[in-house]
DNA sequence: TTATTCCTGTACGATGGCGTTTAGTAAATG
DNA sequence: CATTTACTAAACGCCATCGTACAGGAATAA
């Protein structure tokens, strides 16, 4: 037997060899080459079978049976269980962020600019998909934390921070107060998401359509911008002491 | 304490002398009466098992062994595993509500008042107890949703509705401008979490301190107070159509 | 062709968890 | 006392799932 892949115990690195397609097999050698065909199929069935139902569903004799692929290939393939189930949030996350790079960066003022970019992502993040991955994370959480520590930086943070730039380039043009665009980019997401997310993930509210997804988002730019307008002195809640 | 739950399909109809709330097994009066310290037991137990692990660490001996009870008596008063969980979840449930009642009301004005109710609430957002009854929730969201929209009623959309009405009587004293004010509470409440809450669920990221929250709620609320101050002309950013 | 590697189907061992049974003990009521 | 109910301990049956073993069939390089 090969032990090469025996060792799937913890994952030092973050990202070091599963750049693009997570616990790919091995290259092209004397025998027969692998199949990536039933690499990609194998990924594909974990992934739905996870979608249509809790990680539960996610047992290598159903992956495998979806994916029309014996058993021992799935183990071949990604190890374990727990070698699966990663390579599944790997994937999610790939797809994730390239659908938050993908985020719209209009030209057409500051203000359409946020809402375009509210109103994608929060379609993102009302998604099955990012819930389902949500989910998962929440699951997971306490047995593969670099996971989620994975999954939060290339997501959430890298949006805030795709986010803030934004807001300091728009500050720096006089078209907002100076600030900590970082809290206040962080503040906008908030303001988007409110208590909605924290429903959706629980199962205690359900999806939201566009509409009111949209409103949602262009009074939460119309607050933001208010807040962090270049300049306006109120007369009455003065609180400078 | 007595809610209907009548469209929740899987309530289980047998076992409506065993498990029906968890402070009252049986109270009739012929053979030997129901050692209610037990009950307390097993479910602080079965509370604990959970808060250190994951829901797998919830199994029906190792709640047993650890509440020093018999098997046969967990299965006596909460009727199966499922059950069990239901209890573990509401009692977790009437906890937290009975927290967010707690919240500060004080008379010192809005501003200071606002974050006094904001350190409070965030505190409890990042608390350890918090964060694993979410990640409960997301687990078994799919499989007893109800669960999670009696909790996600009582807790996030409770607090947003008693924060809005605060906001209310504010808007009512001129103190505010005139605005939804279930809106902007949720507002609030976002700007407050920002993406904290999605990264503590996920193990993203570690717990806050008392100083980084504090920080937080204070800017939050001067963004809000900013942007929905009484009257504020802004010259420049003028987007009235 | 031969060696090598991949893939398949089936069967097997092992583990763990759920829920039940049995037989006996403890505590209350009549 | 008898009866009735609650609790205990140990064991059992059941089932799902994990991971492996075996015995071949298929594809490819040398």
């Amino acid at each position: 037997m090969t032990e090469n892949m025996t060792e799937h115990t913890a994952m030092p690195t973050s990202d070091a060899g599963a750049s693009g397609t997570p616990g790919a097999p091995r290259a092209a050698g004397r025998g027969r080459p692998p199949d990536l065909a039933k690499h990609a199929a194998i990924l594909d069935a974990a992934r739905r079978l996870f979608f249509s139902g809790s990680i539960q569903a996610l047992n290598m004799e159903a992956v495998a049976r979806a994916a029309g692929v014996s058993k021992v290939t799935v183990y071949s393939h990604f190890g374990d269980l727990q070698g699966l189930i990663r390579a599944v949030v790997l994937l999610q996350r790939s797809e994730m962020t390239a659908a938050l790079d993908d985020l719209p960066s209009g030209q057409c003022g500051l203000r359409q600019a946020l809402i375009d970019l509210g109103c994608a992502l929060m379609g993102f993040l009302s998604s099955d998909d990012y819930v389902a991955l949500q989910r998962m994370l929440a699951t997971l959480a306490g047995k593969e934390t670099w996971l989620g520590t994975l999954v939060y930086r290339d997501g959430a943070e890298a949006t805030r921070d795709r986010l803030a730039t934004r807001l300091a380039e728009a500050s720096a043009r006089g078209d907002l107060r100076p600030h900590d665009s970082r809290l206040a980019a962080e503040q906008l997401l908030g303001i988007w998401q409110g208590i909605q997310t924290t429903g959706l993930l629980s199962g205690g509210c359900p999806r939201p359509d566009a509409e009111h997804l949209r409103r949602r988002v262009e009074c939460g730019v119309d607050v933001l911008l208010r807040a962090y307008a270049p300049e306006c002195i109120d007369p009455k809640t003065d609180r400078s002491g």
